[in-house]
DNA sequence: TCTGGGGTCCTAGGACCC
DNA sequence: TCTGGGGTCCTAGGACCC
């Protein structure tokens, strides 16, 4: 507990609020919290949620009893392994994590309508009183922790007068905190953190600050605006703004999803085009599905690679007509992975993706969809007939997975480099929707 | 055993149009 | 004949976030 008060007592008279209040509630270690929940004999020991340590995974989280031992989120597995070999290891149930993650957020949507949600485990609430509700922001806090905490999990929060200090704050005291940064009081509390506490500074902008000097928020508060917009271009006016805790970005409801894409990393490098061509077609499928599910139909279609000196290239192009049907959009895959790669050369990682879709949210029908009326048989042109055939398969397909999962059907192609692959774990929220 | 997977946003250059 | 801008779309790459 930090900041300008510690509301921690509930026979507290809170220091007035004037202004705008943000929260930002970050749930704990959340993947490694329910598990624990789950399994009462992991509970007070080290577990890691992350991938295979003998295939290029990553940890994704790590539970307060294994961060004494210096785990940490985004590690190498292999890593972790070496610093807590004890530790209880899991791959992840994400589906889990989303159902966990989905009862706690209608809590948030219960306190206020003003809620964003920024990933499967963190959110932004606009808290600000009102005539009608003059409800301290901190105390709404305080209920929102214990609301949680009756779900088995715990969460901290950080409030402040912009997201910027809000999000800052939640990170100060972890798990179980409440840090509150009153109005007026921005600068003083952002002034001695590093750069890098700011959201948007990263390794490569700390660095570019460095070596002018800047090193924590009060000398990037008071450095020169017009030199950091030579640096940064509009973002170093933006990080000029919130170091002065000058931030007033609102909380904006969830927009639509803008892209939707999947890849993998293989546990040995792909050298021969029949594995490249069967990865491309199981991340495509893969694609397709969630698009269908999402009922989004893309125009852009993405190509990226890894290869295994970690160099990267990505490859891209618009389709014809918007498509969420892998049958239909796979050989241009098979195309476009010709422009970035040779057999021989050692592929790690393939990555599929689309975007590009109708504005608004707004689902565009396909030039020959099957729920149209339908004409007689004998009038239909020959490409429509396919087309119907090509819909008729991918539906029976989608079927069949919703009943028995994702395995039970896999076209031949698709059969080569099974398990091969690494697995982890999103946080991304249009992943748990 | 050195670094995952799913996203968002920005930049810069070229093509093309008016 | 020679010349300018601005706007938009597209592509590749990269920084950043959780």
């Amino acid at each position: 507990m930090r900041g300008e008060s510690t509301p921690r007592e509930s026979a507290l008279p809170l220091p007035s609020w004037e202004g705008p209040a943000i929260l930002l509630v970050d749930l704990d270690a959340f993947f490694a919290s329910v598990e624990q929940l789950d399994h009462p004999a992991w509970r007070g020991k080290p577990v890691i949620v992350g991938g295979d340590p003998d295939k290029h995974g990553v940890v994704s989280t790590a539970s307060y009893e294994a961060r004494p031992f210096g785990v940490r989120s985004a590690m190498p597995s292999s890593t972790a392994r070496r610093l807590c070999p004890h530790a209880i290891w899991t791959r992840g149930r994400f589906d889990r994590y989303r159902q966990m993650s989905n009862q706690i957020m209608a809590i948030l949507h219960d306190e206020t309508p003003h809620v964003q949600q920024v990933s499967i485990d963190e959110a932004f609430l606009d808290v600000t009183p009102t005539a009608v509700n003059r409800e301290h922001p901190a105390a709404v806090a305080r209920r929102i922790q214990r609301r949680v905490e009756e779900l088995g999990v715990t969460c901290s929060i950080g409030v402040g007068t912009s997201k910027t200090v809000a999000k800052i704050a939640s990170d100060m005291d972890k798990p179980r905190g409440l840090t509150v940064v009153y109005p007026g009081g921005e600068r003083d509390f952002l002034a001695p953190l590093p750069v890098r506490a700011l959201s948007g500074v990263g390794a490569a902008a700390e660095e570019r600050l460095r070596s002018h000097g800047i090193r924590t928020l009060g000398d990037l508060a008071d450095a020169d605006v017009s030199m950091l917009v030579r640096l940064f271009g509009k973002n170093g006016l933006v990080m000029h703004v919130r170091a002065n805790g000058g931030d007033n970005a609102p909380v904006e409801e969830d927009d639509a999803v803008k892209s939707v894409s999947n890849e993998t990393t293989f546990a040995r490098d792909l050298t021969e085009r029949a594995d490249v061509e069967a990865a491309i077609a199981t991340m495509a499928a893969k694609v397709g599905r969630r698009l269908r599910r999402k009922g989004l139909k893309g125009r852009t279609l993405s190509l990226r690679v890894k290869f295994d000196d970690r160099s990267v290239r990505s490859v891209q192009r618009q389709l014809p007509v918007p498509s969420d049907d892998e049958l239909a959009f796979t050989p241009q895959l098979e195309r476009m992975v010709d422009e970035v790669w040779r057999p021989g050369m050692p592929l790690r990682l393939i990555g599929v993706g689309m975007s590009g879709f109708a504005e608004g949210g707004a689902v565009q029908q396909s030039l020959f969809d099957v729920s149209e009326a339908a004409p007689a048989e004998g009038d239909v042109p020959p490409a429509i007939k396919d087309e119907r055939k090509r819909r008729g398969l991918i539906e029976a397909t989608d079927l069949v997975r919703d009943r028995f999962g994702e395995e039970a059907v896999r076209f031949g192609r698709e059969l080569r480099g099974k398990g091969n692959t690494t697995g982890s774990a999103s946080k991304n929220p249009a992943d748990y929707k």
